[in-house]
DNA sequence: CAGATATAGTACGCGTGCACATAATGTGTA
DNA sequence: TACACATTATGTGCACGCGTACTATATCTG
């Protein structure tokens, strides 16, 4: 039943997000920063001091992705690695004043890129599509993570 | 009004994107490819003798996405590059013996996954956010498109 | 035939993943 | 207590997907 359907869903989910950061990227150029970036800077500011890994985890990718992008940012000037003086294998993330004020500056522009993007589009669109959206999330990570069979 | 809402879309909608294409391509680890190839070979099934510029075209990415794609899968064997003789720039592109099997094997994986990842989300909110996303790649398109304006 | 246009491709960069390596920390047992 | 072993945090190497800028070659057009 609407199989076809859910296919075309799949395959609109994937083609309309490479669109959509593709033009967030074109609109971010000239603040040198990409969509990726934004994402670990706004959750920087809300809340300073996490290491690599709980970044990575609140983030929802893995450890080793946010290397290269914390690679970025620090060789930008906007994010600083810090020592944990308890562990000395971990970093402790912090945004540089240059960092701050930028992701200040993003506010705007991310309002106008949603803005922009969802122009036309009624609310109560916009509230189903996100609860799909994000049943497909939780479809996804217990169907992928064997621990919600193992644990009880 | 609802800005929120737009903002957590957009969110949501490059997260998930990520984690289904993550998730596809685990499952399809077993055939050896990867859902980004999956397009050319379903698009290919139903129209062979494409070139480059066409298919990229109709998959809306851009010709030298497909470049090294269609490296890999002519690699593997499952696509071939015939050199048009009506113009020698070109390619055409084909489906081999392997392709074509292959990706009828592939019809009841794609289904599977669809039917995994949607269920219990309801026939109609997969049609609203289905609309949803379609929404957002015209309006992208339309704004990232200068012939929009330029053309009467 | 000269210049514009179109096709494929190279070089390079970003984001993302996996497998693996390295170093530091934690733990269980002799 | 002390040391071997498991676990954790970060990072390297490699691969794939995707993009821009540019190049080489072929075709088209005035």
């Amino acid at each position: 039943m609407s199989l076809d359907l859910k296919r075309q869903l799949v395959s609109q989910l994937v083609e309309s997000s490479r669109l959509l950061r593709n033009f967030i990227d074109h609109r971010a150029k000239g603040q040198g920063t990409t969509r990726a970036q934004w994402i670990v800077l706004f959750r920087l500011r809300e809340q300073e001091g996490l290491s690599q890994v709980d970044l990575a985890d609140v983030l929802e990718l893995q450890p080793i992705s946010l290397v290269r992008l914390l690679d970025r940012l620090v060789e930008h000037g906007l994010v600083e690695r810090r020592h944990d003086p308890k562990d000395r294998r971990a970093n402790r993330l912090f945004l540089t004043e240059t960092g701050r004020q930028l992701v200040d500056d993003l506010d705007s522009l991310r309002n106008a890129i949603a803005t922009d993007v969802l122009q036309g589009v009624s609310a109560a669109s916009i509230q189903t599509s996100l609860d799909t959206l994000r049943d497909i999330k939780e479809r996804i990570k217990s169907l992928a993570d064997p621990r919600d069979v193992a644990a009880k």
